[in-house]
DNA sequence: CAAAGTTCCTGCGAGC
DNA sequence: TGCTCGCAGGAACTTT
């Protein structure tokens, strides 16, 4: 479910139901997600408002009015549902009261993989449920966002001013494929498994090209460097415009689905035919790092 | 069998 | 020769 457009996507949902809010209560319905959750975590969000909500990579942080930070990570599989008021009250006279969550027929998971719940002044509740617990959520203390181990070795922000000279800077020595280097946050933020083989494709650059090859002899980007740079912010924006992918149903705080499966030119189309103009390819599906890519070997090279 | 992510470990080659 | 460093590739985490 989450890179940058979904992540993003998850932000703007929590921003518009959490801004303002001062938390009532914090369930933990067990001790860790990939890490410990940090000692006194529930105890330090009482009363706590937040004041923003932002993204950095793939990390959304909730700010609070203590200086502290809640730091989270959707993993693989991690997402947050919303309940107003109204809906928490439902639940909370239905008789679909167990061990397990009480919101799991909403969250899809009947309850089992429903970790946290945040409760908030107006009623509101949002759940965090994670089958794979591959997720984060962490507390950072007052000013150490800069020095966090999870944040401080990030690259840059795909959307701001990223440029196609600062990719040249990060590739001209890497003898690792393009592709890999893609999914490596140092050298940029945001895109994974999806996005990289769509930027790829975009671009007509076969995945398992070393990227050095992308970089001028002077340390200039080449035109397909230029290219690659482009296609992805540009397939990022596109895929935030429309709320994320919906592969394996992502659905935002809300429950809507995203609509950017639709548009997937690549990935996840092994031996169909490739839809480039006058292409007539077939994509074909390879492992990389142990991950799935796919490419059309006609018109990527 | 494969899955949207990230960290950590091991092995190898370069360079001192 | 032997050591250290950095990079590249793979395993691990877990459930559906």
């Amino acid at each position: 479910m989450p890179e940058l457009p979904e992540v993003e996507t998850v932000r703007r949902g929590l921003e518009q139901a959490m801004l303002g809010r001062t938390f009532t209560g914090v369930v933990l319905r067990r001790g860790n997600l990939r890490f410990p959750f940090p000692d006194g975590f529930a105890t330090h969000l009482l009363g706590r408002k937040i004041e923003s909500i932002r993204r950095r990579a793939k990390y959304l942080l909730l700010d609070l009015d203590d200086g502290r930070i809640i730091l989270s990570h959707l993993g693989m599989s991690g997402r947050y549902t919303l309940f107003d008021a109204e809906k928490v009250k439902q639940f909370e006279t239905s008789q679909n009261i167990d061990e397990h969550s009480r919101f799991g027929t909403a969250t899809g998971f009947d309850g089992r993989h429903d970790h946290v719940e945040f409760r908030f002044d107006d009623g509101s509740v949002a759940v965090y449920t994670d089958p794979r617990r591959f997720g984060i959520i962490d507390l950072i203390e007052v000013g150490e966002e800069q020095i966090h181990p999870l944040l401080e070795t990030l690259g840059p922000e795909p959307f701001g001013d990223w440029n196609a000279n600062q990719l040249a800077k990060k590739l001209h020595k890497k003898t690792t494929s393009i592709k890999v280097a893609l999914l490596d946050q140092r050298v940029v933020v945001g895109v994974g498994n999806i996005y990289a083989c769509e930027a790829l494709h975009r671009s007509g650059i076969h995945p398992q090209r070393q990227s050095k090859t992308l970089v001028r002899k002077d340390g200039k980007p080449t035109k397909k460097l230029h290219l690659l740079h482009e296609n992805v912010v540009q397939v990022l924006e596109q895929a935030v415009e429309v709320g994320g992918s919906s592969l394996n149903d992502f659905a935002d705080v809300n429950g809507t689905l995203g609509y950017f499966g639709h548009h997937f030119q690549a990935y996840d189309r092994e031996d169909e035919p490739c839809l480039k103009e006058d292409c007539g390819g077939t994509i074909e599906r390879i492992t990389q790092s142990g991950r799935s890519t796919f490419l059309c070997p006609r018109c990527q090279r």
